[in-house]
RNA sequence: GUCCCGGUAGCUCAGUUGGAUAGAGCAGCGGUCUUCUAAAUCGCAGGUCGGCGGUUCGAAUCCGCCCCGGGACGCCA
């Protein structure tokens, strides 16, 4: 298919009239097409001159003149000659009047300009690290935040994509957790059919701090003398330490699905999913029940892939510890390592026998790779993790399990790390007692501060829609004021900043939306309706050509989310595209526009931009209103 | 100590992979509603791009050395 965004034509004119004027150029070439900063030089402008020249060992000026000589722009843009090189070598190119509505049209069809992976991956998304029994908070946020727009970047380009919920389901704090409740069960002090996540939440730090034993204080105490301390403390190390066996018995109970305990943990299971799975229905994470994979799913897996790595000498004992080494990769025919070599070892069983979240974790790619058959796994976990995916990345390249059985080439695996969400004081966002704030209240405060403004400014509104257009306004504040950042960086939590209604934020892309809508309604008011679907594009004041540029390079965009992993470029893109949206609609009216060609044609524009709003926002996981 | 992020306007952030005079939004000042939603729009003001060197026609961007902030560094997950 022909691409609508000039840059793209534009790159590849130019790509050919720099193979055609300097044949000895081999490599791949870049013409570095780039929009004007100044409309004074034109709408786009070539810099290939100067960094080819380099490699010419020739003056720029010549290079761009022997470009311009080659170029063939057809009826895109106006012709080049000479007076259109400037500066160094700056190649200056304007578009013709009417290729614009031409491109328009090109773009004006259901995938609305964006172009289809030319090779379908399978693509797996790691996008949340719920743990059984806690309750969700603030930094539960940015992971299926990010790793849905992710997903959806990928679906929306043709790949196939498969989400994972790794669930930490399992393992001795989970046992501790299990433990504490039966021993609170058969004390008659819970009835576990009608237990919260709250009570599991409590439970689960009363357990761990039980079996927490302070052998620092006791040490001290010792130390200094006194009795009464000293007795206390070994009462308190005495007792955490009877904990922590129960925990390993209840552990090993467990592993072997004795029906009590087992039992148990399903309960704990099933009423923190239920709960995770709400929240994400709520925030329109597209995270359901058959994404999870817990750890507890790999639980049978780990002894046979661990004797595998020691059977093959991918692992080896080193202080007690089975290790992969991950320092020396294995280098290809041209001396590229298959990995950046990592000094630290990758640890995969304990002294004592057990397993670590790496084992599970070098075992979740070996599944996803060789059951999954992914071709790439993207990691949307927070930046802490980085050394350990680093360390698993590699451990699972040297053990072959990254090997894609089907395409025979090793699966691409990438961390798509993302900061910690801070407050407005810059400092991590906690409550003023310093808890964690639960998610569900963090939402409910973005629903009724949502709920709140719209009744500010619509009184008639129905409480049925009031509710629903908040729900709508308040989840999208939240999920936008995190995408638009650069993941990679912490960022500020602040209500007032993402539901402020004004600038870069989740309402006015919806407002500008619900304004397009109107539009419509309007214009079926006045008994226009469809005739506009086949109008010419006629592009000729000022913002409607603003509207236009910035209209076209949406496949770019949601390519470059692809790209980067960083769906803040779509925020950029749409944020701009809606910036340009107003300033045409306070400048053009539309319904009343003075003649029907140029109201069709304005008609035209607004149902195009709309749609390329809706779908860009529900890439990124935002629905749209139809009305504010 | 080693490694990974980050440092751009008073505040929150972009900056198309090295391009022309560094951009938005808040906050401040001043315009624009009998008109398709003013939740908008237009203008003004605001900068040693952490610092110093280097690479070249050209650096916020690449390299080196420092400074500051955050984080991670074998038997927790």
């Amino acid at each position: 298919m022909s691409s609508s965004d000039p840059i793209s034509i534009l790159s590849d004119r130019f790509r050919a009239a720099i193979r055609a004027a300097f044949p000895q150029l081999t490599a791949e070439i870049d013409p570095l097409i780039a929009p004007s900063k100044q409309a004074q030089f034109g709408d786009f402008q070539c810099n290939a001159a100067m960094s080819l020249a380099k490699q010419l060992a020739s003056k720029p000026r010549d290079v761009a003149q022997a470009i311009v000589k080659h170029a063939d722009l057809g009826d895109l843009a106006e012709k080049l000659s000479d007076a259109s090189i400037a500066g160094p070598g700056f190649i200056n190119i304007k578009l013709r009047g009417d290729s614009l509505g031409s491109l328009l049209a090109s773009m004006d069809g259901p995938s609305l300009g964006v172009e289809p992976a030319r090779e379908p991956m399978t693509v797996v998304v790691d996008l949340m690290g719920v743990n059984l029994a806690k309750q969700m908070h603030v930094g539960h946020l940015r992971s299926p935040f990010i790793g849905d727009a992710v997903a959806r970047t990928f679906e929306r380009l043709g790949h196939t994509v498969l989400r994972q919920n790794h669930l930490g389901d399992w393992g001795l704090n989970i046992a501790m957790t299990v433990a504490r409740l039966i021993e609170m069960r058969d004390a008659g002090t819970l009835n576990l059919d009608s237990i919260t996540l709250d009570q599991l939440d409590a439970a689960y730090k009363a357990a761990e701090s039980s079996t927490r034993r302070d052998v620092d204080g006791l040490a001290a105490a010792r130390k200094s003398g006194h009795p009464k301390a000293i007795a206390e403390l070994e009462a308190q190390v005495d007792g955490a330490t009877d904990a922590f066996n129960r925990a390993r018995q209840t552990l090993v109970k467990l592993q072997a699905h004795d029906p009590d305990t087992f039992g148990v943990w399903q309960r704990i299971r099933e009423v923190t999913m239920s709960v995770c799975l709400a929240v994400c229905e709520r925030l329109r994470v597209n995270v359901t029940d058959e994404h999870s994979a817990g750890e507890s799913s790999y639980a049978e897996e780990l002894a046979p892939m661990v004797a595998d790595l020691e059977k093959r000498a991918v692992a080896e004992v080193d202080q007690g510890a089975l290790i992969v080494r991950v320092d020396q990769p294995p280098r290809d025919a041209a001396g590229n390592p298959a990995w950046e070599p990592i000094k630290e070892p990758c640890l995969v069983r304990k002294t004592d026998g057990g397993f670590l979240y790496a084992t599970t974790d070098v075992c979740a790619i070996r599944r996803r790779v060789q059951k999954l058959l992914a071709d790439r796994i993207i990691y949307c976990i927070d930046a802490r993790q980085n050394l350990h995916l680093r360390q698993v990345f590699a451990a699972s390249v040297r053990a072959g399990y990254a090997t894609n059985p089907r395409t025979g080439r090793t699966a691409v695996m990438e961390h798509a790390a993302f900061g910690a969400v801070l407050g407005e004081d810059g400092r991590p966002f906690k409550t003023r007692s310093g808890d964690s704030v639960s998610l569900q209240a963090l939402i409910d405060e973005a629903v009724d501060r949502a709920a709140a403004a719209v009744r500010a400014r619509n009184t008639t509104i129905s409480d049925s829609e009031l509710r629903a257009t908040a729900e709508t306004i308040g989840v999208a504040a939240m999920k936008y004021a995190d995408l638009c950042n650069d993941r990679s960086r912490d960022y500020m939590f602040s209500f007032d900043r993402m539901l402020a209604f004004e600038g870069n934020t989740g309402p006015y892309l919806l407002y500008a939306y619900a304004r397009i809508r109107r539009i419509f309604e309007k214009a079926r008011e006045r008994g226009v309706e469809g005739s506009w679907s086949s109008a010419a594009f006629r592009i000729a004041a000022p913002s409607e050509k603003t509207l236009a540029l910035a209209l076209l390079p949406y496949n770019a965009a949601v390519a470059r989310v692809a790209e980067t992993l960083q769906p803040h470029h779509l925020c950029q893109y749409l944020y701009d595209l809606a910036g340009t949206f107003s300033t045409f609609y306070d400048q053009c009216p539309v319904v009343d526009a003075p003649d029907a060609a140029t109201r069709d044609s304005r008609l035209r524009l607004c149902d195009l931009t709309g749609r390329v709003l809706r779908d860009g926002l529900s890439v990124l996981g935002i629905p749209t209103l139809e009305r504010m």
